[in-house]
DNA sequence: GCCCTAATCTAGACAGTGTCAAGCTATGAT
DNA sequence: ATCATAGCTTGACACTGTCTAGATTAGGGC
């Protein structure tokens, strides 16, 4: 009776889950995530999640959600503070991509790799199409052209966003030294170089 | 007595663990491989792998080294059969990389991923090297300079590398349409043009 | 007010997992 | 021929996700 007894309802235990979950994904990753310890950390029994998000997979596809709507704020949030021109707000939209791929490494793996199966979950499905509509419509800013009927447009949308998505893939495996061992300055240098220079060439078409 | 019997010793386990826990990972993705169904692929008991590989990442790491030499393979498989022009091979170089990624695309994850926990693995270390080593010589082929000293060649590494990364990534992850959904004939001229146009160019060093 | 349906959460059980310890079987050197 | 050693099996343990049944509470209709 000291008041500071839980209750038998959480009240929101939903977003408690999503945020144990958060958690448990940035502090063991992607493959050692236990469902049960999501649920130890949001202080609830082993199948109180199962409730709310179906299964294991129905987590993660909420988490996979919602890690796409920090994504696209990470990428606006690079573009608000930056100079407005179409091809500066490109690089910096890509920053912001890159961002959140390093803070969030495990949830990024999350989002891009389970894609496939989850796409069941409207709101996954939602949030991740809002994030690459924001990236189709900030490359053609700069080209100009319908992704949809325009072969290059579709060409220049697929570069870019290969090319930053390599970058951040790369950036959180490890694998290349030249780009997280170098000093800050030269690497963010680097990585506007790179980003800029993704767009392919009009003529480039022809050939 | 019939002589199909199978004896106690298997003769050459650890490659026939190696092919059960590739069948494995092609089955099941990254996610769900179990230790004991690759035991079990391989008719023997599920604590049998353990005595080769020590625990279920080492299995993993020998999968993982494994995959990278045929990923060197696929490469070399697309640049022998093509034209000998410095930026051709790095063309083709590129597409054998993605060649991998599409016909094993969970060992390429696995490669990848897991690459830094399991660094520890010479075997794995030694052909991890040898891959990027190759890589940074067919593009070094054709901008000249060296990585460790040059900053545009370095740059120019990686740039080709997370352009053919972030491609190879895409097209596995399912993310984008564009790509994957395209004819096959435009798909490989699109790609074709987006690695080749992955160099920067020199003079944008100075920006 | 009260009751009752539905939502929320717990507790227990089940098959399946990775890993460890102990024992059985074959091999090769002496 | 013997014996240490490598190869493999069996059994156990703690842990996992999921299913079921039951306990607890909230909220709406009377």
């Amino acid at each position: 009776m000291d008041g500071t007894e839980k209750p038998y309802h959480h009240g929101d235990l939903r977003a408690a889950l999503l945020l144990a979950a958060e958690e448990e994904l940035a502090a063991k990753g992607c493959d050692r995530f236990s469902l049960r310890s999501v649920a130890k950390r949001a202080g609830v029994s082993h199948a109180a999640p199962a409730h709310h998000f179906g299964d294991a997979s129905g987590l993660m596809s909420a988490l996979a959600a919602a890690g796409f709507r920090r994504f696209l704020q990470a990428q606006k949030a690079r573009q608000a503070e930056a100079d407005a021109a179409a091809a500066e707000q490109l690089v910096q939209a890509g920053l912001g991509y890159i961002d959140f791929a390093l803070a969030h490494p495990a949830q990024f793996r999350l989002m891009f790799e389970n894609l496939k199966d989850n796409i069941a979950d409207p709101d996954l499905q939602a949030s991740a199409k809002a994030a690459f509509d924001h990236l189709v419509d900030t490359v053609t800013a700069v080209t100009g052209g319908d992704p949809e009927t325009d072969a290059h447009a579709r060409t220049a949308v697929a570069s870019v966003w290969a090319m930053v998505h390599g970058l951040a893939n790369l950036m959180i495996g490890g694998a290349p030294r030249y780009l997280t061992e170098s000093p800050e300055a030269e690497r963010d240098r680097m990585l506007r170089q790179i980003i800029s220079g993704a767009l392919p060439a009009r003529n480039d078409l022809s050939s």
